[in-house]
Order: C-alpha cells, then sequence, then structure tokens
DNA sequence: GCCCAACGACTGCTTGAGCAAATATAACCG
DNA sequence: CGGTTATATTTGCTCAAGCAGTCGTTGGGC
C-alpha cells in the first residue's frame, strides 16, 4: 500500500485545494444570498477598490481571472442588472471604463460584512495569532515564489492620470 | 485611504487564492505537455490511488470536484482517448466502474514525476521543514474545519467489498 | 500628412460543466 | 408477486469562459 500517492507532497498540496475548495464553497453560497457570482463579486470588488471606482476593460481583465471577451461578458450582465455602467475614456476612445454604480455599491454594501465573518469564522478565526501569523508567513513565501505576476491589490502606477476624471 | 479592502481578513484570502492560482496555472503547463487537463489528471489520479484501479462513477464523482453529468463525460472523452473504460459492476446492473488502462497508468507514470517536481520547486521546497510544518499545520485546521466532507483520501471504508472483483 | 504596426473592446465559435429529466435497475413492503 | 420508492448513470438544455478574428483608434516613422 506504500504508493506514490501517500507522498507529503501530494499531501500538502491536497491540503490546500481542499481549503480553497472548503472557503470557495461558503463564499459561494453567501454570495449567492446576496445575488453574486464569484467573479461578480470580484470584479465589483476590484472596481470599488480602484480609484473612482472604476478601471478600464483590460486593466480590470488583468486584475481578474478572466480574459478580456470573459470581462467584457461579465461586464455585460453586471451592467444589465444595474450594478455597473461603462463610461469611454475621453482620452482614448478605444477604451471604456467600467464603472460601480451606485446600486453596485450598496449590493456591495450589503455582501461585504458577511463575506468578512466567513472569512473569520473558517479561516482567519481558527487559529491562534501566531499560528495565523506562520500561516500566512508561508503562504506569503510561496506566493511571492509562484508569482504569476500577482500582487495585483494597488498596481495602478500612474495609471488613471491623464485618462481620467476621477470625480463624480 | 484606509479602506475596507486592506483587511488583513481579505488580505489572508488573497494570499490563499493567489497560491492557489499560481500553482494550479504550473500544473496546468506541465500537465498539458502530457496531453491532460486538470480534471482529467484529478480523475485518473483518484482512480489510480483507489483498489484495482477503478470506482464506480458516483464514487468517482464524490471524490472530484464533478457532478456526476460531468464525471460521465469526462469518461467519455477518457474512453475515446483509450486512457479508461468502463465496465459493468457485475453485482448492480445500474453502476458501472470506470478503470484505468494499460495506457492511462502509464500516462500517469509519465506525468507524475513531473508534477512532483513541480510541487517540490513551487510550493513545499520554498520553505523550511519547520516553516513548512507550521503551513501545513495551519492549511490542516482550516480545512478540519471548512471540511466539505473531505479528507478525500481513502475514505473508501468498505467499498468494493461485494461488487467488486479487483483483479482483472 | 500618410502608412503601418500596436492596441482596446467586442463577437462568433467551441468547449466544458451543471441542473433537471429520462431510463434502467434495485430494494423494500405488503 | 406486484407496486412503490430509491439509486446509478446518461442525456438535453443552458450558460459561462477562452481563443481567434474583426473593427475602430492610436501613435510612431518617414
Amino acid at each position: 500500500m506504500t504508493n506514490v500517492f501517500d507522498d507529503p507532497r501530494i499531501t500538502a498540496v491536497g491540503l490546500l485545494y481542499e481549503v480553497h475548495a472548503g472557503l470557495s464553497a461558503r463564499f459561494a453560497a453567501q454570495l449567492e444570498e446576496h445575488d453574486l457570482s464569484t467573479v461578480e463579486f470580484e470584479v465589483i470588488t476590484r472596481l470599488a477598490r480602484s480609484p473612482g471606482n472604476q478601471l478600464r476593460m483590460t486593466d480590470l481583465a488583468a486584475q481578474t481571472s478572466l480574459s478580456t471577451s470573459g470581462v467584457t461578458r461579465v461586464v455585460d450582465r453586471m451592467e444589465r442588472d444595474g450594478l455597473l455602467t461603462r463610461r469611454a475614456c475621453p482620452n482614448d476612445r478605444r477604451s471604456s471604463y467600467a464603472v460601480v454604480t451606485a446600486a453596485g455599491m450598496q449590493r456591495l454594501d450589503e455582501t461585504l460584512p458577511g463575506h468578512l465573518r466567513i472569512i473569520e469564522q473558517w479561516f482567519t478565526g481558527q487559529l491562534d495569532p501566531e499560528a495565523l501569523a506562520a500561516l500566512l508567513d508561508g503562504l506569503r513565501r510561496v506566493r511571492n515564489a509562484v508569482h504569476p505576476g500577482a500582487t495585483a491589490g494597488s498596481t495602478d502606477q500612474e495609471v488613471a492620470d491623464d485618462c481620467d476624471r476621477p470625480d463624480r
């Protein structure tokens, strides 16, 4: 019975994947209560954390797990549902912005607290502070190695400089 | 700029997700060299680690991320490609087994070493033993909490008892 | 100013996955 | 034994996502 699949490396990956799957399922369940899919939540979050609550379609694609055509379609749906709007970029008529509407911001506001609660309940709250720190530290080091260009957070170096009227 | 999205909980999840995405991408790239998709690899692995290199369709679905209809179709494709065969269950004519063929086992043998190398290179090898242990311990605890019925490993309690002629 | 390469968004097509219905079989109960 | 209920798999339909091609726009070289 001493087969390859008991290899600790396999086990390690299995663990990571099970945690991911488990959390994803919890998230999906909670998001569904607010009529949001996982990608819609990701999209609206990325937009909301960006200056002016907007991003060009391409940048949005770069920050999410989607291709540009995927973004086109998610934004289509979300625009239809009133969560987002497209706005033309005044300086470059090829580009357009996806902007979160008031309704979209409200939906996000309704959704976030529960989302944070779930993270707390099933992830961060499961470990005492040192253990959590150790976990995150390990993850961070692996992330930095495997980095597919991530740290996607605020990568907007000088984006939204001259192409943008961030107010409104 | 002190917005909600800098919340450490969000960051923690982001880290986990980036690690997952990064590793998944590496895996997919290596698997593609051997003409296997992620789910195909998951399927063939689950089967190969099971007694007789086979599993009933339903059990296979339970052990993977797929629905039963999803399993039907993956097995369709893999059968067409010669990696798997269906075999009728002699005791229950509703059930059928998916069995790994010799070609399937060979494909898996060709694929696994590289797969393990990738895990080592980008994941387990990134941390010294204690840090890795701490990471895995943290993951394990979160997994046990969020557990969607996982520990999918050798859950086959008394499966393949009377419904099975595990030999050829 | 003109041309051409690069770029941004969108669309047609294909693929893979899930849900729900259909089919076949099994098990149970009287 | 006959009927009802549960279980295993497959199939029809729908939908979301990617790739590759299209169209309009931009910017640089000359």
